[in-house]
DNA sequence: AGTATGACGTCTC
DNA sequence: AGAGACGCCATAC
């Protein structure tokens, strides 16, 4: 796996409890700002990784799209709802809310 | 080696 | 406003 794929994880580990960012803004951070296919990739590689909070990345709009290659189709939901995060419809509560900005980590606090 | 597809996002028709 | 197509980089076949 591509050393850039460690910078998309850095960043998703960087993401605080109960909150949730984007690919699209993980892209933009790392450069890739078009390439938010591959922070989907590079998520999918952190599967394996325990340390990688993966169920915190949703798309733009909060839609748990990558719930179906977790381990079961109901773990990223059941994982963001421990942590207080509502998911109704395989979409988050409030996600403009609980949107965590990456750029706060990449340009500075 | 080339083609097709993908946890997405944005532009264009 | 809604729907369709394209682009990005990488992996899979």
């Amino acid at each position: 796996m591509p050393e850039s794929y460690e910078t998309i994880y850095q960043i998703v580990k960087l993401i605080p409890w109960g909150r949730v960012t984007t690919y699209g803004a993980i892209a933009n951070c790392i450069g890739n700002k078009a390439g938010a296919r591959l922070v989907g990739w590079a998520l999918h590689a952190s599967l394996c990784r325990e340390d990688i909070p993966a169920h915190r990345v949703v798309n733009r709009i909060g839609l748990l799209t990558g719930r179906n290659h977790f381990a079961t189709p109901t773990l990223m939901q059941e994982k963001l709802e421990a942590e207080g995060i509502i998911v109704k419809h395989n979409r988050v509560v409030n996600f403009e809310k609980l949107f965590w900005n990456p750029y706060r980590e990449c340009f500075g606090t």
